[in-house]
DNA sequence: TTGTACGCGTTATCAA
DNA sequence: TTGATAACGCGTACAA
């Protein structure tokens, strides 16, 4: 204990205080202080209080690496994120770490947009022995999904905001299909006919997604499938140019009268295509609703039709999941709501 | 060793495989197994070899979490965001978890708009004995820096994309002053003669300012110092009311023909302000910059003459610093470009 | 309520 | 080049 004593006086700024300094200062074994540190532990008031005291001149604060090696938890959540053009991320990362923080986890953010480097990233995490590994607004790839099984130590595969059929992963999501059904009512309320979808990346399986959910049920409702345009990301000016490419050389009569896109930033691509590529009007010429009702839509410039997904709540559903508290078939059932606005 | 085999086949999925397994396995000591995985490490190709096989048919990865405790390093770095209305953030949030990963850190994502959860946060980063926080497009404000000063394990304050003059922080930044008088430059050779400044939140230390630059310049160059308008976050909304109720009441002789704004989200909510709130074309009637490209700024509806900051060249010397290898006097004196588009 | 072995999986350091 | 000892700081389980 003396070099420790010597450290403390040559080196100061990276001297570490210790459980064990705490209870020398304050009179008590090194567990005891630990006690105190601990939420629900059987320690007197006055002797938590003494310790506390101790650790606040000292300036002791636990050490959580030691604490995770030692209990094999590590109140750390890994945040995949694969696609940074969507504003609608941010407004996630927001969420999730204000909550996931609130409820004692840290969040690592994974840069999962080169494809190369995601194993290698997801290895990374699961070398930190993180508590679950959670997808944004995607699904687990076949590749990622391999290489995060075989990193053993991954516990939990979360997809958040996006449904997943996969049996090896937990989905929070809002329910896609009452969602698109909310749209469709209003889409057809409204009197629009001639829909088009644009639809994101595709998935090979998603027989529930927001695309298939609204082809099927305007199906039912009218007899005949709606067109369909596939955007490779969910990315603006991808939208744009698919938009305008696909309806530059088309007579009017053959325009769809509503654009009804699967997020808003393919919206505002559309928006943007149909104003300043084909000099159209929205929504005198062609309506246009999204999904997300990220912030930007509501700028005078979009003012989007859109659906609001009841983020906050499908944080604290993953925190139920992380805590392993939740009954997890009913997390892929938040309910939204419609937002309205001019363009739709 | 008995009953790690047993706990191995009585419940492999937790089962975590050691350095001593491998070890065993390949017939080597724990230590030679450690060093098989060290870039630099005194060992003979052969027996690497012979142990990179055995830990691949086991499945070992080496434990950061110990090892992070053993050597006190953790390969971690805090990235703080108090400000998630910015898409900007976005984009910073890709590149430097991109590259910090390509040197093998890994980030971990801090929300600290709460004021009063930041210092909880801070603390539990500290915990984490993290490498560094990093601020990310604003400056440590005293509390912060207070929190993060008691934090001692926080061995490296480091703000990014912004100056400071804090002796205890570390500035990666573009330089400021280069920067405005590039797009002072523009303003003038462009022939506008009636500028606003619209500045976002402001420090108390910011003698190199973006908004003291340019009306130190300005003035300078005219004899007067220009208007300006003070936003208290970098948020397109707020930038709208702002705008929108200072000019209102005005009448056309007494409103400026340009407003440079200190960032992009800024500039977007005066252009909306401009075009849908007062009815003026941009740049017919008003002119506007912005600062930082983001990707929104490129939409047909906007067009915003803007300033690039060399983010990527910015987050490799982060990396300089993490590594102790960066003359930091050179870390603050960036150069980006100026895009010019049509807003100006 | 409080104190005590022992283990978590590495790294640093020294010895062989 | 390789093996061995002693930390790193805390948690679990159990005894006092």
């Amino acid at each position: 204990m003396e070099d420790r004593t010597d450290k403390a006086s040559s080196d100061k700024a990276t001297y570490q205080v210790t459980a064990d300094d705490v209870a020398k200062l304050a009179g008590v074994s090194r567990w005891t202080v630990n006690r105190a540190f601990k939420k629900e532990a059987s320690i007197s008031a006055k002797t938590r209080e003494k310790v506390m005291q101790a650790a606040d001149t000292l300036g002791y604060l636990p050490d959580l690496l030691a604490a995770s090696l030692a209990s094999d938890r590590s109140n750390l959540v890994c945040l995949m994120v694969d696609d940074f053009a969507n504003p609608h991320k941010l407004v996630m990362l927001e969420r999730l770490t204000r909550i996931l923080r609130k409820h004692g986890w840290d969040s690592l953010l994974v840069n999962t947009a080169n494809d190369t480097e995601t194993s290698a990233a997801l290895m990374s995490a699961s070398q930190r022995r993180v508590d679950a590994a959670v997808v944004i607004g995607i699904q687990f790839n076949d590749s990622n999904l391999a290489t995060a099984q075989g990193a053993r130590r991954v516990r939990k595969l979360i997809v958040f905001a996006r449904s997943s059929e996969n049996p090896d992963t937990i989905s929070v999501c809002c329910d896609d299909v009452a969602a698109m059904d909310t749209i469709t009512d209003y889409v057809i309320e409204r009197g629009y006919r001639k829909p088009l979808f644009l639809a994101g990346p595709q998935t090979s399986s998603a027989h529930l997604g927001r695309k298939e959910t609204f082809l099927r049920r305007w199906s039912n409702e009218f007899g005949q499938t709606p067109d369909f345009l596939v955007a490779d990301r969910y990315d603006a000016r991808l939208a744009y140019d698919l938009i305008h490419g696909t309806f530059v050389d088309r007579s009017v009569q053959d325009l769809p009268d509503i654009i009804v896109c699967e997020n808003d930033a393919l919206a505002m691509g559309a928006v943007d295509a149909l104003r300043y590529g084909l000099g159209l009007r929205v929504p005198e010429d062609i309506a246009v609703t999204g999904f997300d009702d990220i912030p930007q839509v509501d700028s005078p410039n979009y003012k989007i039709t859109t659906y609001r997904q009841p983020l906050t709540a499908m944080a604290e559903g993953l925190v139920e999941i992380l805590r392993g508290t939740a009954d997890n078939s009913a997390l892929n059932h938040f309910r939204g709501q419609l937002v309205v606005r001019e363009s739709a």
